[in-house]
DNA sequence: TAAATTTGCAACTAATTGGTTTCTTAATTT
DNA sequence: AAATTAAGAAACCAATTAGTTGCAAATTTA
């Protein structure tokens, strides 16, 4: 059973629920009532959630209190960072490439 | 067939993909060296991954060559902006308690 | 204490997924 | 022109997934 993070995003349903929990802690009944389907098919996308420990449980009483673990999501935002790196460097060889450009026109405006 | 980018990333072969591709633009021939898994289901991942337009291809004589689309990947990063909002705002609300400490704390020093 | 409520778990099912093998098409060598 | 190479497409298969129904445990409420 592969269970990470990226695994657990790709479900449309767990990222509206990510969404939900993110404002404020909710019980699975409640979770559930925002959607078509059963409060069992939340439970389990509850499961995946916790597995991947990007939610915690707060029991009070018979009620389960979910709650976004909003530190977890950071890991995606790691993964993009390898990217943004070479996006911002694309960015600065573009500088370089104009830079280069500018000095050989100086170069050619001082030998007019 | 639900294709969008948060399901194209969940797979770890698919996000290595990218990682490779990410450098410099590549062959299905040559991404599938990095594998142990076959040239044909590498094909299969890239053909997921052009669907979400995550990559583009440039024909060169019989060769493909597959690259990143840096700009798609930031579709992701838009996702999780909203939850960086929510953690960004708990600590100004941090912020907040303390400052009211702190004002509370001044009030008593002035009426000792 | 009995009934109702909240929740998780197990068993089952249909659809999807990632992979394989085989085949075709197109471009390049020889 | 024939052989080789690069790549996509189709058919198939095993594993996984998201959902269902039914049930048991624990806590509240009447």
């Amino acid at each position: 059973m592969r269970r990470d993070i990226f695994q657990a995003i790709a479900d449309p349903t767990r990222r509206a629920i990510i969404g939900l929990i993110a404002v404020q802690a909710m019980t699975p009944n409640t979770i559930a009532e925002h959607f078509e389907t059963s409060r069992q098919a939340i439970s389990k996308h509850l499961r995946i959630l916790s597995e991947c420990e990007l939610i915690q449980q707060e029991q009070k009483g018979r009620e389960i209190y979910y709650q976004l673990e909003l530190n977890k999501l950071k890991e995606i935002d790691q993964w993009l960072a390898q990217f943004k790196a070479i996006w911002e460097n694309r960015f600065n060889e573009l500088d370089n490439i104009l830079a280069n450009l500018k000095n050989k026109t100086d170069e050619n405006e001082s030998t007019i």
